[in-house]
DNA sequence: TATCCTGACGAAACAAACTTGCATTTCGAG
DNA sequence: CTCGAAATGCAAGTTTGTTTCGTCAGGATA
């Protein structure tokens, strides 16, 4: 639900750069440190928020900690690319929680997921259901990460 | 830095579901919905930081409002599985802010890499500077994401 | 069984952060 | 140069977060 037309200045930016870190720091902080007052700094957080350049504020949690320590990586090649059922596969994919992240790709797939699961039991039962259930997909290749490297929702911010 | 064995009963769970959506929501309201008082779910809410199963708390930003509209996966092969130059690779990746995540995986690819870019020429000077500069990549597959269907790090957290 | 200890709880007091109103300033268009 | 829209800072008011403290439940010990 963008409002309006974001365009950012620098003061945003810098506003996006601490809040994208921790979400958690004072407005009264982030003010200093961009020099601006915190009823200033508010006012530009709510517009972002508004506007949706700040898509949502959360936790982030650990999903070794809460029993899914495995993160699986899927590229899913279907059988047939028509609309109604590339859509259908979007929803499905979507409503499911081990689903973490989805995106509908160009290249040599059409999906690429990012899944998370207990054990490969819990993988093994979730293919059956997203993939060998369905009558649309032709293949599918899988990815075990062994070193979740560098994990966020970060984006490079222009200076 | 977990500093103990976390062990989460089902107030924890339901405390972090709804954090994991928004971490603006008051305590107060959060001690409603899981009924226990605002200070219990502040002590718990602090615990978890403390031992990690909160990993942060961010605000999540749209790529499209700061100018970096297209998301790139790219599965690397590497010419040299060297402990040495897996973790030479792994630091760069890191280093690199348009490298949104990056995993060490298993399978037909070493590492599968979340980019962020401006534009399909941001992308290309990226290949050389990740790819082609190192003398370590055997080749790299990439996907363009045309939707980005499912976005997040939320976690399927158990009943 | 009685006692002690640990850990977690809720109510209330307290501190900090967020939010709003308002006068002032800034900046671009006319 | 003047005007008006938009953003700012300050100060008050409100909400939220945090600490304190007294109580209670469960477990170990004697």
């Amino acid at each position: 639900m963008p409002a309006s037309p974001p365009s950012l200045d620098s003061f945003d930016l810098a506003i996006l750069a601490i809040l994208q870190r921790d979400n958690t720091t004072p407005q009264r902080l982030i003010g200093e440190a961009v020099n601006l007052s915190a009823p200033a700094v508010q006012r530009r957080i709510k517009r972002m928020e508004q506007t949706g350049v700040i898509a949502g504020n959360v936790a982030v949690v650990e999903p070794a900690a809460v029993g899914q320590p495995i993160t699986i990586f899927v590229e899913v090649e279907l059988e047939s690319e028509r609309t109604e059922l590339i859509d259908a596969a979007k929803r499905q994919f979507s409503e499911t929680p081990e689903v973490q992240q989805c995106y509908y790709v160009t290249g040599e797939a059409d999906f690429i997921l990012v899944l998370t699961v207990a054990d490969m039991g819990a993988y093994e039962a979730l293919t059956r259901k997203l993939f060998f259930d369905s009558n649309n997909v032709r293949k599918f290749r899988t990815f075990v990460a062994m070193d979740r490297v560098k994990v966020g929702l970060t984006v490079p911010l222009p200076d």
